[in-house]
RNA sequence: GCCUGGAUAGCUCAGUGGUAGAGCAACGCACUCGUAAUGCGUAGGUCGUGGGUUCAAUCCCCACUCCAGGCUCCA
């Protein structure tokens, strides 16, 4: 007897697996299932059920029928390896979101080049074909160690079992191991549970081949993992296709050139980025907005240079644990070593320091967009979104202990309040806490520095989730994790709190008890780095940025010569309001001038014509819009543009993208 | 930094051991057209850089630079 989710109650021979209950329950459901929880544990079909247990039975459309799905394509991928590669090590096969990926050692040091994904998949077709069962066994350490003798990584992956680290892809419990046999050529070690065969597998796709260390530990030798992804219907797999095209067009990268917004001139080196005048167009209103709003939020404007003596990073602790991602020091001035600088942190607190401070001035809030550089591995930068030089909207704080918690509290306010005018507002916390490599300060300070993050994390209504040992060396921080219109979560606004590097720097302020105390400092990047947030912004928005932020914002387009004069008439109004535009004159044929100006994503394309003239009048375009307005008063027009300018939307509407 | 690919006209891309081609863009001329590509013509490339092999290299080999996707890293 075994009980159902829904409540109900079901009598089975005894002995009977999931496979006879989905049978019991219906011939459909028997199709479809793959495999089956059993109070709370996944199991194979073909395992006996429990007396008096809650069984579920899993099928190819819920999350973990999917997750069972893929990991089954990727013992398929795995034994298509050792098809073509007799003698492969094979290391681990694990799901991950949308897909799965294996890692391998190819025999002879050989290696998987993209061309070999298409012969690899052929042969993972053959298998699905061969409808081969998937066929649990179980082995005491001994066993697992013989069957898998000639497989170095499944052994090291015993072993690892054996001591009681629960590894990836291992059995959870330290003296049984698990294995399925899919032919006499191929079991591999694995927990399970798998489909009953791999006929039940078919809709999946070798999306790439990639480098992965083993163990993801850089020191151990390089495997070569195969990514791939499988769904359970042609349509989901052609979805989720679909879904990375719509990623890919959306790419800031190739926007960023369509559009002639920034580029990275060869001759400049890696991640180094100049901004042509429209991307430079968005980025001064980005960064205009945000110094406004930091006047009204109650932060100084300071400036400090690019360069600076080595002293400065060795007394902030910088180089001890960054140089390595710091550009080379120069030589100058009889040795002396200069250091270009990759954070603003230490030389705001030398203008704290360069006076004498009093309780009644904190908290001091000093703001800088101060351009940094890092030398970031080459293997890392990535278009605007990580760079070896960029400019962070940064900003330090410094105030009494007594002040922290409620100026953390508005800060935090500040930051998500911005965040919404630039579009973004669907948010997370994430508090990152101390990393047991390399931290400076004792764990009490710590703990307080944690604590105090984590109820004013909690004090708002945003979810909060963990990250442990992601804090920087001198202290926690909370970062801002914002979803894009497509899903995606980017790191955005950080908030880290610091009792480190003051000390470091010896700062105080005098206090009213007339003694010396040592303030508390925020470290506060809210755009993170301006070229990052233009990125983020530029996929959010596919392109379509609101109308504030767009390099041209309108397009009048006359329809003959005749209309040009009244065309730039319009041209002069606009431009008083303050309004971006240009006229395209009538050299090409009207529908080509309306396509160029809509591959340009203009908000607004303004035609006139004869009547129009006559009216005093526009016919309006909006970017998205497939039906313009004729007829629509000038007037009228500048008034809501003006509105919608002020209030930073677009012409799709409030919500955008 | 490591692994796998890649770099040909402004952009997207084809191509070959015998010094290169398309579409779009640009420019010129004609067209004056009320809402997503008017026609004709012209010009444009040391085939990423530097070495090597060869009678001959854009093509084969080596190194470097830059790019892409991962791994590692991200103050």
């Amino acid at each position: 007897m075994v009980r159902l989710p829904d409540g109900s109650v079901r009598s089975l021979p005894g002995g009977s697996t999931g496979r006879d209950l989905a049978e019991s329950i219906g011939r459909r459901l028997a199709k479809d299932a793959l495999a089956v929880r059993v109070d709370g544990r996944e199991a194979d079909l073909s395992e006996a059920l429990p007396d008096g247990s809650l069984v579920e039975i899993l099928t190819p459309t819920s999350p973990a029928g999917r997750e069972i799905l893929r990991h089954s394509t990727a013992h398929v991928l795995a034994q298509a390896v050792v098809r073509l590669w007799p003698g492969a090590h094979y290391a681990i096969g694990p799901v991950i979101d949308d897909g799965f990926y294996y890692d391998f050692e190819l025999p002879d040091g050989a290696r998987f080049s993209d061309d070999d994904l298409g012969k690899i998949e052929a042969v993972m077709r053959e298998i699905i074909k061969e409808d081969q069962p998937f066929i649990r066994s179980e082995h005491d350490i001994d066993g697992g160690r013989a069957l898998f003798a000639d497989q170095p990584f499944k052994l090291e992956i015993i072993d690892a079992v054996c001591s009681g680290a629960n590894e990836v892809d291992a059995a959870p419990d330290t003296t049984v191991v698990s294995a399925y046999k899919n032919s006499e050529a191929f079991t591999d070690l694995c927990r399970g549970p798998h489909v009953p065969s791999t006929s039940r597998l078919g809709h999946f796709k070798l999306m790439r081949v990639a480098g992965a260390y083993w163990r993801g530990d850089e020191k151990r030798p390089q495997l070569q993992r195969i990514y791939g992804t499988a769904y359970e219907s042609k349509e989901a797999l052609a979805e989720h296709l679909f879904r990375l095209e719509e990623a890919e067009r959306r790419d800031h990268r190739k926007l960023g050139t369509q559009l002639d917004l920034f580029s990275f001139p060869e001759e400049l080196g890696s991640g180094l980025a100049v901004f042509h005048p429209k991307g430079g167009t968005i980025r001064r209103l980005m960064e205009d907005y945000s110094r406004k709003r930091h006047v009204e939020a109650g932060y100084e404007f300071v400036y400090t240079p690019h360069v600076t003596k080595a002293e400065l990073f060795e007394t902030s602790g910088h180089l001890e644990w960054f140089a390595d991602g710091m550009y080379p020091p120069m030589e100058l001035d009889d040795g002396q070593q200069y250091y270009l600088k990759p954070m603003n942190c230490p030389f705001h607190i030398l203008i704290f320091r360069s006076r004498q401070r009093s309780y009644r001035e904190l908290p001091v809030r000093f703001f800088e967009l101060g351009t940094v550089y890092r030398y970031e591995k080459s293997g890392v930068v990535h278009g605007l979104t990580r760079v070896r030089g960029m400019t962070q909207d940064d900003a330090h704080i410094f105030c009494t202990a007594e002040q922290m918690e409620s100026e953390l509290t508005s800060l935090l306010g500040f930051v998500l309040d911005l965040l919404r005018e630039f579009g973004l507002d669907d948010f997370y916390l994430e508090l990152s806490t101390k990393p047991e490599a390399k931290a400076v300060g004792t764990d009490e300070e710590w703990e307080v520095a944690t604590s105090t993050l984590r109820s004013v994390a909690e004090a708002g209504s945003l979810e909060l989730v963990m990250d442990e040992g992601g804090g920087a060396f001198y202290g926690p921080k909370i970062s801002v994790q914002a979803r894009d219109a497509i899903g995606r979560t980017h790191q955005m606004s950080t908030i880290q709190l610091d009792f480190q590097l003051p000390q470091r720097f010896g700062i105080d302020y005098v206090g009213s008890d007339n003694s010396r105390h040592r303030p508390i400092m925020i470290h506060r990047a809210l755009f993170g780095s301006v070229e990052r947030f233009m990125a983020i912004l530029i996929e959010h928005y596919a392109g379509n940025l609101p109308t504030w932020l767009s390099p041209e914002q309108v397009r009048i387009v006359p329809v003959r010569d005749a209309h040009e004069e009244y065309a730039y008439e319009v041209l002069g109004g606009l431009s008083h309001d303050g309004v971006r535009c240009s006229v395209d004159g009538a050299s090409e044929p009207l529908g080509a001038r309306i396509r160029k100006a809509k591959m340009e994503k203009i908000p607004y394309i303004l035609v006139v014509g004869d009547s129009d003239v006559d009216a005093r009048t526009i016919g309006v375009n909006r970017r998205s819009s497939e039906h313009p307005e004729r007829d629509v008063p000038l007037e009228k027009f500048r008034v809501t543009l003006a509105a919608e300018i002020e209030s930073r939307t677009a012409p799709e509407g409030v919500v955008t993208p």
